[in-house]
DNA sequence: CCGTCGGTGTTGACGTATCAACATGTTATC
DNA sequence: GATAACATGTTGATACGTCAACACCGACGG
C-alpha cells in the first residue's frame, strides 16, 4: 500500500512492521480507554483516576489507615508520585497524614474523602461499563486476564 | 456461577466486585507496559514515547511533512497537546513549523529529528520485545487485536 | 557511644496533559 | 463586501509524573 519500506523490516533485532503496528494498536487502545475513563471521571466528578484509586484502596482497608509505602505498593506507584498526590489530596481534605513509628507516615481517610469516593463510584461504574465491559465478550475478558498476568509478572 | 450475591452485584448501575477487579487489572497492565516502555525509552535515549511517535509518523510520511491537524489525527491527540509538544520538539531542533494555506501550519522533520528517531528505533524495539512480544502467544495477540478494535471503535 | 547504611518520606525542577480563553484564517450566506 | 459560523493553532493556569537531591529514622557493627 505504501511505497515506503521502513528499515525496521530488515534490521535484525528491530520490530517487524506487523509487530510495530500491533504495538501501536496497543498504545491506542490504552489511550482510548484507560485515559478516556480518567478524563470522563474527572470532568463529571472533579476527581482524577489516581485519586479515586487511592481513596478506594483506603476505603477497602480495615481502619482506613495505611503506611505510605503500603499504599504505594498497593497502587504500584513509587514513593515520590504518591507523596505529591497525597499533598494535593490533603489540601482537598480527603486524607490526613500522621507520623508513625520507624520513620513511616500513616495515611488515613477523612469523612470527606469517604463521601467523595462514595459519590464517585456510580459515575465510574457507568463510564467503565460503557467504555469497557459493554464492548467485550466473556471470552475476550478471560483472555485479557491471561494477557494481564503475562505482562505484569515481575 | 457463584451462589453468593454481594450487595454490589444487585445494585443497578455499579460494577460488581469481579468487574471492578477486572478493571483494576486492566489499569495495572496499562501502567506496567505502556508507561514502563515510555519510561525505559526515555531513560536510555532522552526521548519520550510521544516524541518517538511524532517523529516516527513524520518519518513514514512522504516528504516528511504534515499539517498539524493531520498529525494530531494520526496520533489521536488533540490540537493543544500536539502544539505544546511541538513547541518542545522545535526547541530541540527535531521539527520545523511553517505557515501553510487555509490557516494551517505545516510540520516538517529536520535531519536531526530523523537521526534521533533512527537511533531510538533499536532501543524501542528491544524494550517492546522484552516487555510485550516475548510474553504473549500468537493467539493472545490475535485476541488482543480484536479487543483493541472493540474498545477503540468510535 | 559513634558512624554508616538501608528504608522511608519530602522537595524542587522539569516535562507533560488538560481546560478555558484567545487569535486568526476560511467559508457561507446575505 | 459584511458578518456569522467554523476550523485551526496558541497561550496560560493547573494538575500530574519522573528524576535527583535531600532529610529523617532505626538498626547494626566498630
Amino acid at each position: 500500500m505504501s511505497t515506503i519500506i521502513s528499515y525496521v523490516e530488515v534490521m535484525p533485532g528491530t520490530l517487524t512492521r506487523k509487530q510495530f503496528d500491533a504495538w501501536r494498536g496497543f498504545r491506542f487502545m490504552v489511550e482510548e480507554t484507560s485515559l478516556c475513563v480518567s478524563r470522563e471521571l474527572f470532568s463529571s466528578t472533579g476527581m482524577s483516576g489516581g485519586q479515586f484509586g487511592i481513596l478506594t484502596t483506603l476505603v477497602e482497608t480495615p481502619l482506613h489507615l495505611m503506611r505510605q509505602q503500603e499504599l504505594a505498593d498497593a497502587m504500584r506507584w513509587d514513593r515520590t508520585r504518591l507523596s505529591h498526590q497525597l499533598t494535593r489530596m490533603e489540601t482537598r481534605g480527603w486524607i490526613n497524614r500522621k507520623k508513625g513509628d520507624k520513620g513511616a507516615t500513616l495515611v488515613s481517610l477523612t469523612e470527606a474523602g469517604r463521601q467523595a469516593q462514595h459519590r464517585a463510584v456510580p459515575r465510574l461504574s457507568q463510564i467503565v461499563k460503557q467504555r469497557f465491559f459493554s464492548r467485550l465478550t466473556q471470552a475476550q475478558l478471560t483472555t485479557l486476564e491471561e494477557i494481564r498476568a503475562a505482562l505484569t509478572i515481575e
